[in-house]
DNA sequence: ACAAACATGTAAAGGGTTACATGATTGG
DNA sequence: CCAATCATGTAACCCTTTACATGTTTGT
């Protein structure tokens, strides 16, 4: 197994079985914001993870419009909870706010100002957004530990981030020495 | 300009001509925790910003060693400047700590620990490795307030991460419900 | 002498996103 | 009837990492 796409597919099949259109809703609801996955991974790769055995297809229609859930395999099971295992914790990171940060000595205090407050309200988009599926998702959360786990982690980081920010914006205002 | 490598080459450049290889010293004890560069980017790059007149190269050999130091042009120097004050902050993050912790649900109490370990473990590395780059880059630092803010930002990020996971340790080692 | 660090580069492989294509169903 | 959503898929493109190649200088 390469990339890590089919062990987040094995995850998220973990508790129901889901199509691959529902698993793309989830992930936008879910591992989006620390692990993107597109159309055009999922597809391809829950069939190599029936090949493999890993999960089964069931075809489940619709009307005429055909629909095809997967369902975790005992194997499939196995697999996850050894990945899951694994003393692994790869990190990897591409905020271009923060960057941009770091390279504002080439500005205007007043241009590093603005700067600075783009990263903000990203920042701030990402935590409403995050608010928002915690109160959509509240029922499900309820019975789901470690997701609701992984929802407060994001949640209350994304505040000390706002907050840190913020006070870096006063800083940045009263022109004080950054450091 | 595609992807942001060439910013980024003109965002370290802001300060002084240097080579490639310098550049890439610089990246793995600055950027690289936000965003990473490698050589097989770097150099044709360089080139590549040299063609478009956004750096100058000055050879500086070392005895019969070429190396070649590029310098920011005042092209460069607006290019990066007019970067920097585009509105945009794209933010991207792989965290497969974070991905795996609300994957536990399949695991029991135990071995959702242990991946929770993992996880703390690797956060705590990381900050210890920017606690070591602080110390060592301290004078320079003293002189660049936005590389300093940005460590900073690294550094107490870091903590807060690091102190929120051994919370969650001590909620799981007591079997408490987690949420 | 030798290893480590300095210095530059390239090709292949790997991984991911984007854009497009196709068609059915539901709700207004 | 029309738009939005459901549902599946692929090919092209883009970017990045990895692995290798080559040669010099410095420190022990």
């Amino acid at each position: 197994m390469r990339g890590d796409v089919g062990h987040v597919l094995l995850g998220l099949l973990q508790w129901r079985p889901r199509s691959g259109y529902e698993i793309k809703q989830l992930v936008d609801r879910s591992t989006r914001f620390f692990w993107a996955v597109s159309y055009g991974q999922i597809y391809p790769e829950l069939r190599r993870l029936e090949k493999e055995g890993l999960v089964e297809a069931e075809s489940d229609p619709v009307g005429a419009r055909r629909r095809t859930r997967y369902r975790l395999t005992e194997a499939g099971r196995t697999e996850l909870r050894a990945w899951l295992l694994e003393p692994r914790a790869g990190y990897e990171l591409r905020d271009e706010g923060l960057l941009k940060l770091m390279l504002c000595d080439a500005l205007e205090a007043d241009e590093a100002l603005a700067v600075l407050r783009t990263f903000l309200a990203d920042r701030e988009a990402v935590l409403e957004r995050l608010y928002e599926i915690r109160e959509q998702s509240a029922p499900i959360l309820r019975e789901r530990p470690f997701p609701s786990l992984a929802l407060e982690y994001g949640i209350e980081q994304h505040e000390w981030i706002v907050e840190w920010l913020r006070g870096a914006e006063r800083r940045l205002e009263r022109r004080e020495a950054v450091r």
